[in-house]
RNA sequence: GGCGGCGUAGCCAAGUGGACGAAGGCAACGGUUUGCAAAACCGUCAUACGGGGGUUCGAAUCCCCCCGCCGCCUCCA
């Protein structure tokens, strides 16, 4: 399997630091809001990708965090923070605003289909773990304090800067927040800060304040993955200050390196190819298009079906389009349900293994989720085009699934019909025995204006949702 | 101002020098099948890859210019 490297800036073959095993830490939501659509994207990258290693046969440990500190409104290392302005607004207290919408993330990603990580972080639970870290980049003088802050001295950490590609001198050049007196460097980030407007304290060595703004992934990390792991995923945003310093804080404390053997970034989602934005109108969260009707597995099936690399344009029409592709995926499974022809069909191996090798193709280069699905669908045409016997078709359905526990979008659960529902099936199924086609035909009809589908076919009459 | 990316049919989207006479999905239109439908299958649907130059035996793929959109340069997935 090849994954593109953002430290490297080029595809890689993925070798795990421990063979059979991938360590894996998503950056995940700051639980102020409800998530985007565009958070989604990463996070049902993060979730495919974590598939794919399962599926190719590796036990994957995968932390998300869940940023539940305030960080800054403003880009200057002051203004209102995010948990107190959403507490004001909403006339609640921080601690309140987190446990809420982290509630409604978990609520958001099982909608999703997205499997749960093996942890989930809080930053909040984990002052220690960061104070500690701060402590260790003191000690190794990488970090010096000034009336109670901590700073990160980023002059002692030569790669500075190769993440994303920036060098210090460039940094300057472009620098338009104002000089902060108390930093030896325009570019040394906050590892503490005190401020007593600031609504979360917390009491340190150096006095009572908050933590600085990547530190808690630094320490989180290590703390549940070690302080060397194989893959760090995130929006490409992140790339430049936060996985930067991360990376500057972690290898500075360790001294190992690399912290992270694979970093990889999702690029955003435009929305009608436009930058989501509220003033554009077209900025949504996954319940403002649920509440529209949307089916969640087709937004998954969008999110998933664009290589996580290039711009995904998130249109209204491209979740119908999902929903219908759902459809015909599950329409097969639902053909192969019946097959019951006498004999093994010898064409099938042939279509089967094509598919696999397709499928199993795209997956292994850097994800090329779009590459997968053509080749389930040629499979699926190839497969549709032969008689099968029950033994042909478990065959085709055991790949089908397989398939699925990477996509994730096959799964829902088994709907049944009400009594009633029933009744005018069989009703309709005496009808149409008599040969009166006028009686079915309308029940028909009336059922499909409820939503039921009817289709006939040799083995029987079968029904499925609108 | 500096750095990076994208622009492929009505829509979504792979492909990044020769098997492209450009995957796949959705939509649309013809046909087979069906009591009629649906599903399925077959066929049609970009002489064309934002526009213009150039390199090459050969370019959607490389180079240059222009247009549009997007990201980063200490809030952001």
């Amino acid at each position: 399997m090849k994954v593109f490297n953002t430290y490297t800036r080029r595809k890689e073959e993925f070798i795990p630091v421990a063979p059979g095993c991938v360590r894996m830490y998503n950056c995940g939501p700051t639980v102020y809001n409800y998530a985007t659509i565009g958070n989604f994207r990463a996070y049902v990258f993060a979730d495919v990708l974590r598939r794919t290693l399962e599926y190719f046969g590796y036990a994957v440990t995968q932390v998300v965090n869940i940023t539940d500190v305030g960080h800054m409104t403003s880009d200057a290392d002051e203004g209102e923070d995010k948990m107190a302005k959403a507490a004001r607004e909403q006339k609640k207290d921080p601690w309140q605003v987190a446990a809420f919408y982290t509630e409604a993330f978990f609520r958001d990603i099982a909608a999703l289909n997205i499997r749960p990580a093996q942890e989930y972080p809080r930053a909040t639970a984990h002052v220690p773990e960061m104070i500690a870290i701060i402590e260790r980049l003191i000690a190794q003088g990488h970090a010096y304090v000034v009336n109670g802050n901590v700073y990160y001295d980023v002059s002692t950490f030569p790669g500075y800067g190769a993440l994303s590609g920036n060098t210090l001198d460039q940094l300057n050049a472009g620098a338009r927040i104002e000089i902060n007196p108390e930093k030896r460097h325009p570019q040394d980030f906050a590892l503490w800060k005190q401020d007593a407007r600031h609504v979360m304290q917390w009491d340190s060595p150096w006095g009572r304040g908050f933590p600085g703004w990547h530190i808690e992934c630094s320490a989180m990390s290590v703390k549940y993955l070690g302080e060397q792991f194989d893959i760090h995923t995130g929006g490409e945003d992140n790339i430049f200050p936060h996985h930067e310093c991360e990376i500057a804080q972690t290898e500075g404390a360790t001294g190992k390196r690399p912290w992270v053997k694979y970093w990889m970034h999702t690029r955003f989602l435009l929305v009608n190819g436009q930058k989501m934005s509220k003033s554009l109108g077209n900025f949504f969260t996954l319940r403002d298009l649920t509440e529209k009707g949307l089916d969640p597995m087709a937004i998954r099936y969008v999110l998933m079906s664009t290589h996580y690399r290039q711009p995904l344009n998130f249109t209204l029409e491209s979740v119908e389009a999902g929903r219908e592709a759902i459809r015909r995926l599950k329409d097969f499974r639902t053909r192969l349900g019946e097959a019951s022809a006498a004999q093994d069909n010898p064409a099938l191996e042939e279509a089967l293994e094509a598919g696999r090798r397709g499928f199993e193709a795209g997956l292994s280069d850097d994800l090329n989720t779009s590459a997968a699905l053509a080749a389930l669908y040629d499979m699926v045409r190839e497969v549709n085009k032969l008689t099968l016997s029950r033994a042909d078709a478990q065959r085709a359905l055991a790949l089908l699934e397989r398939f699925d526990s990477v996509m994730g979008v096959l799964s829902g659960s088994e709907e049944s019909l009400d009594a009633e529902i029933e009744r005018l099936i069989q009703e309709r199924l005496d009808a149409r025995k008599r040969r009166d086609f006028k009686t079915s035909d309308r029940i028909r009809d009336d059922l499909k204006a409820r939503g039921i589908l009817l289709e006939d076919s040799a083995g029987g009459t079968r029904w499925k949702r609108a």
